[in-house]
DNA sequence: ACCCCTCGAGTTCT
DNA sequence: CTCGAGGGGT
């Protein structure tokens, strides 16, 4: 059966034997994918699109309940229909929990604790620590060990039944396993969405047309309040247990030690949760946390600390509505709304053209914030994001903003949908997005098509080419090329090489030295800076060339294929002239590590006249020097390392030339095919991908040992 | 024909 | 740091 996506046709508009016809075929069509997703567990269509069908399926049979037929997918099991959800009142109440937000809060905390249970200052007073997650609460009821109703939290005092939905959730058991399973307990604890779910989940909604969620907590909420619980249990729904409300006979004296057993009953902790004895401890845990919060996978909003010893938790009691022995730490909320003023288009070095938020600052996770990434025209439009809008802005622990997307209550009147541009901003040229020959799809960049006669291009291959991994000049970073490129001092790479020259033959009022705040001193300094690279490694210099697909890796290949500058430009000339099925094109595409792309581009680039004239104004004013062979066999030759976290003894790129220099490949993530990581402090996500995958960890020290050949 | 690994490109603020 | 996609191996 073809994919089926449900027909447009609006409800009401609908005569009843076209409903009645509709009926059928849905019925048939969700059977069908039923079966293919329970049975098979090979789905064709995406949840969102089935999800479709079942709402059409109801809101048709809601207008003509005397077609409903027998056989109705809204009937099946497991997908009873609930027209509201019950309420249900908590037997305890779920209560809030007391905030801190600094160390002194905590710390005051311990005190209050002690003077309630007028222990000494200096008293032990153990803590369970664990990450809040930052989900929706939960309550399950479990009578003789089985599931007999799962409630939200509601107001705490009254919650809404979910029982039919929360039964779907694979990771929430129906019948407690094990010993000691009490005959009845009432289980807490906080639904919640991984990111990678959550991000999938959203794409699909798009995709089909369907709403899309603002974040994982939203989407959690959504999910978890559908009235047909089949749609329920194809969201990626997770749970965590941390607490309990009513409960007979638990024989267990401290918090942890019910962690346990839940553990023990099949329950889902989080493997996060320990225990502190000390305020310095619980600090430490919550600086970790806020460290790891960005890698963790889902949302986290602080850490919460409950007293450990459970007939001290019951002397302690509640005050109005929270506990007196368990606080919530929160961290600095990296999530905040403001005003997008306006919406600014960037010229790349390769054209691409990419929209900038402009914020009205607005202070996220301790920082200001003011500009944030749009990505590109999809993304704007996906989230509807209009100029004027509130927008709410997370730093994700990447520390890069990200535009979540739009408050649509505070959207102003009048606001109309973006119309991103067809013209480059810097040239006016048109500015296209390329269609995939094969696939038929647009690139999701759309990309000025001036090429070289576009200003921001031009400046943006120049700051490219002066760059720290190309020419890496000093006294020529991005603020100079964009003046010196405006007043006519350097147009093309070769410029730079010939400014000096250029400039004593100029009218005194247009020399450097008249130039505001240019002294002799940086003056001469500049100039030392330019002659210091006139020789340069081939590699560096291919690299510096900007070319499409070539970067760093990438040109050092080349270099270390072709050896010398003559034998590059050679290469790539005659494969630019012979095309396809010449030698020269095949002797590129062999090169290790280059291939169809790659040369494509070269060929690209080799063919403009204009890139010719530029690249020889060039050769004629610098030295590129032969590659060299890495030195001799050491320790790490050939294997590879990936570097995390802080360094202590050197910078990273320090870290990353050394290992090159010792014969080692460096990349950025961790795979099996890693040989070491080397960990300095505060390695997060990619050291615990190493652990995972059994690469051998090293230290600093242990590292620097290694490579300086000691064992 | 896939899948895994790695590279390239784009990005914010201090 | 993350996404998307190129390259190469199975």
């Amino acid at each position: 059966m073809k994919a089926a996506v449900a027909s447009n046709k609006p409800v009401d508009k609908l005569s009843e034997a076209e409903a009645k016809a509709e009926l059928e075929r849905l019925a048939r069509e969700i059977a069908h994918h039923d079966e293919l997703y329970y049975a098979q567990d090979a789905p064709e269509i995406s949840d969102a699109d089935y999800d479709a069908l079942r709402q059409r399926n109801a809101a048709i049979e809601a207008r003509f309940p005397s077609l409903v037929r027998a056989d109705s997918p809204s009937s099946r099991v497991g997908a009873a229909p609930v027209a509201v959800f019950g309420k249900v009142r908590h037997a305890v109440p779920m209560l809030s929990l007391g905030n801190a937000f600094t160390a002194e809060d905590v710390v005051d905390f311990f005190a209050r604790v002690r003077r309630f249970l007028r222990l000494a200052d200096d008293a032990t007073v153990e803590l369970t620590a664990e990450p809040k997650i930052d989900g929706l609460s939960i309550s399950l009821t479990y009578e003789s060990g089985r599931l007999v109703q799962a409630a939200t939290r509601g107001d705490g005092t009254t919650g809404e039944n979910v029982t039919p939905n929360v039964m779907t959730l694979k990771q929430i058991p129906r019948r407690l396993a094990g010993k000691g399973v009490p005959g009845l307990i009432e289980v807490r604890g906080e639904i919640y969405l991984r990111h990678d779910d959550f991000e999938k989940l959203n794409a699909e909604q798009a995709a089909a047309g369907a709403k899309v969620f603002a974040n994982p907590r939203n989407a959690a909420a959504g999910s978890l309040r559908q009235l047909d619980s089949s749609i329920t249990a194809r969201r990626p729904l997770r749970f965590f247990a941390y607490g309990w409300g009513a409960a007979s006979a638990l024989s267990v004296d401290t918090q942890f030690g019910v962690y346990k057993r839940f553990e023990q009953w099949g329950l889902p902790l989080n493997p996060l949760m320990q225990v502190c004895r000390t305020a310095e401890e619980v600090l430490a845990f919550h600086r970790e946390m806020e460290a790891q919060r960005a890698a963790l996978g889902y949302d986290i909003d602080g850490v919460v600390y409950k007293v450990n010893r459970l007939d001290w938790q019951e002397r302690l009691g509640f005050v109005s509505r929270a506990p007196r022995w368990a606080i919530a730490h929160k961290f600095q909320p990296q999530e905040a709304t403001t005003r997008l003023n306006d919406i600014e288009i960037q010229v790349g070095r390769t054209g691409a053209l990419t929209p900038a938020a402009k914020l009205a600052p607005v202070t996220v996770g301790g920082v200001v914030v003011s500009n944030a990434t749009l990505h590109n025209e999809d993304e704007i439009a996906r989230k509807d994001i209009r100029i004027g809008d509130t927008v709410t802005i997370r730093r994700a622990g990447d520390v890069i903003p990200q535009v979540m997307g739009v408050v649509l209550d505070k959207r102003p009147k009048g606001a109309k949908a973006y119309k991103f541009p067809e013209v480059c901003p810097a040239c006016g040229s048109a500015a296209v997005r390329e269609v995939d020959e094969r696939t038929g799809r647009a690139d999701v960049v759309r990309r000025c098509t001036g090429g070289l006669i576009c200003p921001a291009q031009a400046k943006e291959r120049l700051k490219h080419f002066v760059s720290r991994n190309a020419f890496d000049i000093e006294g020529l970073g991005e603020k100079q090329i964009e003046a010196f490129y405006d007043e006519g001092r350097i147009m093309q790479p070769a410029d730079i090489f010939t400014l000096a020259e250029r400039d004593a033959r100029l009218a005194e009022d247009k020399r450097l030295a008249a130039k505001k705040g240019y002294g002799a001193k940086s003056i001469e300094n500049l100039f030392k800076a330019i002659e210091a690279r006139r020789a340069i490694a081939l590699d560096r210099f291919i690299y510096a060339l900007g070319i499409r697909h070539i970067g760093e890796t990438t040109a050092r290949d080349l270099a270390k294929a072709l050896g010398t500058f003559d034998a590059f430009r050679t290469a790539a000339v005659a494969a630019a002239k012979g095309g396809k099925d010449s030698d020269a094109y095949q002797e590129l595409d062999n090169i290790e590590g280059i291939g169809a792309t790659v040369v494509d581009a070269l060929i690209d680039f080799f063919s403009e006249p204009h890139n010719l004239q530029a690249l020889d104004d060039l050769s004629a004013q610098v030295a590129v020097e032969p590659f060299v062979r890495a030195t001799a066999a050491s320790p790490i030759t050939d294997k590879t390392v990936v570097f995390t976290g802080t360094l202590e003894k050197m910078t990273r790129p320090e870290a990353k030339a050394l290992a090159e220099r010792l014969g080692a490949k460096v990349t950025g993530s961790v795979s099996a095919k890693t040989d070491y990581v080397v960990a300095g402090s505060d390695a997060g996500s990619k050291l615990a991908k190493a652990r995972d995958l059994g690469v051998e960890v090293l230290t600093e020290d242990e590292w620097l040992k290694l490579v300086s050949g000691e064992t």
